[in-house]
DNA sequence: TCTTGACTGTCCAGTAACTGTATAGATTAT
DNA sequence: ATAATCTATACAGTTACTGGACAGTCAAGA
């Protein structure tokens, strides 16, 4: 019985069976993982069907993407103990790394969500719209530093955003104080920068909400020195309006890429919260 | 306002935001991937905030495991549109990748409990026991064939089960004919191979069940070529106590690895059903 | 102003895990 | 016997960096 175990193929053959190249097998002879049972004096390599079962483990670690320097030395004091706590750590690796795909993938369906959403309604025009709340996370507040701290602060932000997997792939927005614009023109005072997040994720620090309610909503494409101009538009609207500015002014940008220059185009959505007298 | 986006970093600066080597900066330059805003003619790199935006998607798109050539020409014919296309396929793709990741943790948690559970108990005595039904896929019928063509459908029936990813795990059995080893004493006809499977997963053809009920079990270690032996001791066993075998003997490996030579100890389960009388 | 230390740059080489190719010898089929 | 197919070796190339050697540059302190 079991007879078939000793049956030899070839490289070329023990290779199409796993459907993988040959020269593979050769690399693993030379580095000495996974060696052809037998050797004929012509150099030819003979391998047996019984090695499938140790080239099927290697076949799973390198699945699991473990060096094949580290699955040599684990071949070479190999004990069912070994593999078993080598499998457990893998375990938990998997798990960590579904977790990260899971997000990306977050990341990704946000990414076009948002341009989707963005781009199809995206105009110049001004609008007043009624918006429910809408989870954010923000930074420390920037009122009052110097440019370079606030620098420091955004950089930060984004980073620790990044890494704690709170970024959900929605664009960096910034807000700046509503009230102050309207009535003081001041539109270069950053209060804060925020991320949306998915409702249903993260118990984060400075988590909070846009708050529901009646905004004025416009898009600005242009270079970004210039967008001052479009902060007066919205203020000469309200005014004409008989609108007051309240709460926060919130500037997400739509396509976050290309701003290396002043001439480069930003693109971008302000909406501001309005009380409507 | 935004006048910080044109503030200039040195390349150690820049790489140090994100946590990442400062040769790689000069890489992306050296290949056309990603370059300084501007280069002081003592060669010195500067790069500007507002680049931050195009390396972050650069950052992604690394992520997503996307080649830097392919990061390239995307970017030179940079869209909403093409991002939009590119994200749909990485969506895709992660999909995917979870879907592989999720089958490989299945795999290793049960490799991990089946080596647990058969290395808890693994003794040379006989035991009857109880079972309940499990789930198992077979291949197809290798009865009357020649040693060839049997190995031939277990390489396949092995290649499918892991590319369908039907496989979970578990070591590969083999079934035999259970009244024919106990009154005609052959041992060396394996009837099918088969691989257990989650109850849960793969509605996959030639999908069964080991049956529920009584088994004879017993673990053998040693040569495989004097594994018969193992199961002449059954036999002599159900003589001495009355038992009936019925339907099939199943083996199953412990460890699948090391049956290169036929000294290499073969490491398995042997259980057949009974009737007991 | 000079020096020192911390930067910056380029060039060369090395990594992992293959994969392709050229060349030469062996085997198999006709 | 010969052609087609296979095998082996040696060498080079791939991707996305990363490290080291060496030299030029810059900012701060003496």
């Amino acid at each position: 019985m079991y007879k078939f175990l000793q049956k030899q193929v070839t490289t070329g053959q023990f290779a199409a069976i796993y459907g993988i190249n040959k020269r593979t097998l050769m690399y693993y002879d030379d580095i000495g993982l996974f060696k052809p049972a037998t050797v004929k004096e012509n150099g030819y390599r003979y391998y047996t069907y019984g090695q499938s079962g140790l080239f099927d483990v290697i076949q799973l670690l390198r699945k699991l993407r473990i060096p094949l320097e580290e699955i040599k030395n684990h071949l070479t004091d190999y004990t069912p103990q070994t593999l078993r706590t080598l499998l457990d750590n893998q375990n938990q690796k998997l798990e960590q790394e579904i977790a990260e795909l899971m997000w990306l993938q977050r990341v990704v369906r946000n990414k076009i969500d948002n341009m989707e959403a963005k781009l199809s309604v995206a105009s110049d025009k001004i609008e007043i719209v009624e918006a429910t709340a809408q989870a954010i996370v923000v930074s420390e507040a920037t009122s009052g530093m110097s440019m370079e701290q606030t620098m420091k602060v955004m950089v930060d932000f984004a980073q620790d955003c990044y890494h704690s997997r709170i970024y959900s792939g929605y664009p960096m927005g910034h807000m700046l104080d509503a009230p102050q614009m309207q009535w003081q023109g001041i539109f270069n005072q950053l209060s804060r920068c925020f991320y949306r997040v998915d409702e249903k994720t993260s118990e984060a620090v400075n988590r909070t909400y846009k708050p529901a309610g009646r905004y004025l909503v416009t898009h600005y494409k242009g270079p970004w020195p210039e967008m001052d101009q479009a902060f007066q538009r919205l203020v000469d609207y309200a005014n004409g309006h008989d609108l007051t500015f309240m709460g926060h002014a919130y500037v997400e940008s739509i396509l976050d890429e290309a701003m290396a220059t002043a001439e480069d185009p930003y693109y971008c959505e302000v909406r501001i919260s309005v009380l409507l007298e």
